[in-house]
DNA sequence: TATGAATGAGCTTTCATTCAT
DNA sequence: AATGAATGAAAGCTCATTCAT
């Protein structure tokens, strides 16, 4: 309850990871807050590497020094964007947001594909920059690896498999292997966020329109209906 | 067939984009040679920022100076190792080989689409790593965005649309708008790639049986046979 | 006979060192009492310049800001650890010790000697942090210099004259300069000192035994008997 | 040959390392040179926490970054200093020395005695920065420690047995334990080293007068003629 | 009195770049 | 063309000191 306060207040990804490390951590001061604020921004706009922590400092309106006071080092201020993240709230996110979308339609898969599409769009929305991190600086650093827990793909792959088992038995669509499928769904789910966000950011992108031609070709493929 | 001989002495990737960089530049003797792919394999595993051209001297086995006889800055040197390949390489071979996969399988869209997807996780693998960086250095630097060139886009779109045209007319698929059809595929194809490649390599993958399950949800979707 | 008290509560240096502090500023809190404590102990193990604020308060158990509260500067709180010492502790102490044996040994100087050494074994390894604080930093702070009290020297040397002019009178040992003479034994005093506490601290050292030697040695010489 | 210029040019002290340096590393540029020259005399100075690298460069009229080309950190720059002096140079000057004036002076202890010394403390003297380096660091630094060669001390030590024992053997002196007698001598040379060099360096100091009176106090002690 | 967050000057170290050889 | 010593600006980080609470 107090986290949707601070949601509202400040940007979606940022008062997120605030919450979490709070969570972690303690509360914060308002300086650390700035800092942390400051950085996710800078990491996603220019990369970790290029981000000099001077630059962090100024946009945050903080003295150089005071971000070594809550972190200890440039690379500890970088994982520590990203772990309590997804302790406290990816993970957890994700697996129920499924199966209240799985409860809700249940019966019509190209309900929930919608419904579960829609809500991981809204959820890389939220987390912009953070993914952004994520995406370029995963591979550079162990530590950002290790935050990533072993059971996240696991959580979600079998969340998959709860969701199409019924459909499978009931013979309505192929027994596909749900990781198989899984790895489909999120193909051409990035490739849509990369391009409507990254990509061409400035076109008007029309999701309800574009989902549903997703989980159409997921559906039937090219043959004429 | 000048490509093999280079293929040949040197690593797939390195060896187009020296081949590349000779075309546009004239010769290069052995040093400069040593620079550029010790330049691409760092900026490869640890990204531009994070690469010394102290490194990049090491690994070549020169003395820095000589970097900057060649390259006035490293971020020409950056440049240079991949605006080339685009003039020069890519968009030509990626037109061609669509065209001549057409005209070979005439008719058989299944089989098109099996040789192009192949051919192009063939080149994918063939210049990985300038592909990586690419990926992760595009979006920092407006030298290299520039270095794609426009038509590119454009070229490969056109490409896609002289495929479907005779197989929508022919009422086989359904009218699905060209553009909006690659994106899924290339989305598909990149997913497969990252999945094979970067996320877990050292599992083992069987390209052909992929690709033709990919090729069978494009065309029947889901639904049961 | 006060500062036994002292002495039975804290560290020998260190009780020396707050009851002289006291003695000049007035009783002092707790803290600061732990503050002067830790300093010492840091100075003397890693150096002045070397021993950070941070370090003396976390070993003291304070906040860093209290140092400040009762020491305006780090230098200050060096100085005035040294100061108080010898204005009100070191000097008497020494003179008097001296004067004490001298009339309880008299006209034995052996057993002048022979106490005289074991006394000022006994107030070094009493003071040992502060020895070596004074050893390692007196070069380097012209306020420390300045808090060595110049009649400190002269005092001990009319000491040494009081105890050997005797003795050079009725012949029963060369007349030497008193100041020569001091050097002499400091020195070997000095020498032993460091050998025992700090050269090879690990091994077993028979106190009596090497006072005695030395006492030979300055007596006799190596001429044998 | 060469060396011998090197040091006509340089202080002594410097010159020596700079000596040793170059047999280890191979020769040095002048702006390496004057890196050492600079640092050791900065060391000694000041101490080695409480010197900047910044000046070290200034007073070397050298770039700061130009002492990280020649050494990797400040620590490698002090240890380096050290080592090769006692690798190359001292150990076996003093023993050589040593055995020099105990030919040249046979049978007469007086003379071995007062050659020792002199030469002792003309070395002394000679490196006199780097022996205020060393007597103020080595306590804090193990790489320093690391750096005198354990078998320093006992070849001193082997070396005074030798020289003691035929005069032990004809009953001119008495049966002493030489490394006990030997720790005599050093303490009494430091002691006056200290006094002449650090405490009262201004005043006027007749070697010959002061080591005759300690040679004479080591054979006679305090006994009248 | 005591705190500890905040500061910013200054520290050691890195690095792209220059230039005499 | 090639070198590598030299540079100095800028990086990450430390630390004595201040100050609102």
């Amino acid at each position: 309850m107090t986290e949707q306060k601070a949601d509202g207040a400040l940007d979606g990804a940022i008062g997120a990871i605030i919450g979490a490390l709070e969570q972690e951590e303690g509360p914060m001061t308002d300086k650390k807050r700035r800092i942390v604020e400051s950085a996710v921004l800078c990491f996603a706009e220019n990369g970790y590497a290029a981000t000099a922590t001077n630059t962090i400092a100024r946009r945050a309106g903080v003295a150089e020094g005071t971000i070594f006071r809550h972190f200890p080092t440039k690379k500890e201020l970088l994982v520590r964007l990203v772990r309590p993240l997804f302790a406290h709230s990816l993970l957890p996110l994700a697996v129920e947001e499924m199966q209240v979308e799985q409860t809700k339609s249940a019966g019509d898969l190209r309900a929930i594909m919608r419904a579960i599409m829609k809500s991981r769009l809204a959820l890389a929305d939220r987390y912009a920059p953070l993914v952004r991190i994520l995406i370029q600086e995963v591979k550079f650093h162990e530590e950002l690896q290790a935050a990533i827990p072993a059971n996240f793909l696991e959580a979600v792959r079998s969340g998959a498999e709860t969701i199409l088992a019924p459909f499978i038995e009931r013979g309505e669509i192929r027994p596909v292997d749900p990781l198989y499928f899984l790895r489909s769904v999120i193909s051409l789910l990035i490739g849509y966020y990369l391009l409507r966000s990254e990509v061409a950011p400035q076109a008007h992108w029309d999701d309800d329109a574009e989902i549903e031609s997703i989980i159409d070709l997921l559906l039937n493929g090219l043959r004429p209906r």
